[in-house]
DNA sequence: ATCCAGTGCC
DNA sequence: GGCACTGGAT
């Protein structure tokens, strides 16, 4: 008999009546929805994901045999604004390994590229109902002021999720959890008047002892990017560099004083970009063609898509 | 200008 | 352990 009997009860009749329970990938099991919503929720607010990204693919790609047998520019281009192209790659990469079934073992899962602890975690509990603890940074967060953990590293709070797990209900428990610190128990406010944690938690009285937000450095830098249009079709070509490594990019150029388009800001990582585009009359190195018709459903990033005012 | 979020490489 | 990787919302 669980000491938790308790909460988990107050917990869960909260999560009945407060939880976000209509978010698709919380109506089905099917292992590869649930495995591609947490891939695509890896970094990346909900909405986003619930209303464009996640449908299209599914659309697209309605099984993991659709999506092994597809192109990786169309992968990536159904990724096209979603950022952290990585995700894509290796989401590719694990439906070729994958193509009969998505493995359903915690160990088997974790081994796949671009699956760490908490995916597989999430997987194991979400589709497949197993009694595994979740923890991704909104849990951490409920827990360590919950059980009042300061300074912790993760692998203990890790253990804290597995002590505390509802072995009864555990994808209930964990997607409580979960709305819990999304919802009530934020990094910037706890709202501890309508927690239903709020009687046993040991962070109540100073909820932001538990959360050290360090403010992030952000680097100014320009960037120059030429713009090359024959024949109705836009010049790209891979990035070479880190920055938007392998991605089809307009061709970097030196600064130019001549042929200006135009500028944009946009945030990328760590920089705060401003970008200038200019017209150009030739390139070297290998380029790839691409149709101006085509330019929105190719595989291109968010800085790709707005330098399209430019040479539309 | 600030918010918000996992994996993997070194 | 530290850092790189994105983007839209607010």
């Amino acid at each position: 008999m669980s000491s938790y009997k308790a909460v988990h009860k107050t917990l869960l009749s909260w999560y009945e009546r407060e939880g976000r329970h209509s978010l698709p990938w919380r109506l089905t099991d099917d292992i590869y929805h649930v495995y591609l919503s947490e891939i695509m929720l890896q970094q990346t607010q909900v909405n986003r994901v619930r209303d464009e990204y996640y449908p299209l693919f599914l659309e697209k790609f309605p099984t993991i045999k659709h999506l092994a047998d597809a192109d990786l520019n169309e992968v990536l281009s159904l990724w096209s604004g979603l950022g952290y192209y990585r995700r894509a790659r290796n989401l590719y990469l694990s439906a070729k390994l994958s193509k009969d079934g998505l493995p359903t073992s915690l160990k088997e899962l974790k081994s796949l590229p671009g699956v760490g602890d908490y995916t597989a975690s999430a997987v194991c509990s979400f589709a497949l109902h197993q009694s595994v603890p979740v923890v991704d940074t909104n849990i951490s967060r409920v827990l360590k002021r919950h059980f009042g953990l300061l300074g912790v590293k993760d692998k203990i709070i890790w253990k804290y999720a597995e002590k505390f797990l509802n072995i009864e209900q555990p994808r209930a428990h964990n997607l409580a959890l979960m709305d819990l610190g999304s919802m009530i128990c934020t990094l910037k406010s706890a709202e501890c008047e309508i927690c239903p944690l709020e009687k046993n938690c040991q962070g109540k009285e100073e909820p932001t002892l538990y959360t050290q937000t360090k403010k992030k450095e952000y680097i100014k830098m320009e960037l120059y990017f030429g713009v090359l249009v024959q024949e109705n079709k836009i010049a790209l070509k891979f990035s070479d560099d880190n920055m938007y490594k392998d991605m089809l990019t307009l061709p970097k150029v030196d600064p130019l004083e001549e042929n200006f388009l135009g500028s944009f800001k946009h945030a990328y990582t760590k920089y705060r970009l401003d970008v200038n585009i200019y017209k150009i009359e030739e390139i070297d190195g290998e380029i790839v063609w691409i149709d101006l018709e085509e330019f929105d459903s190719a595989p291109i990033s968010s800085l790709t898509k707005k330098a399209k005012k430019f040479f539309e």
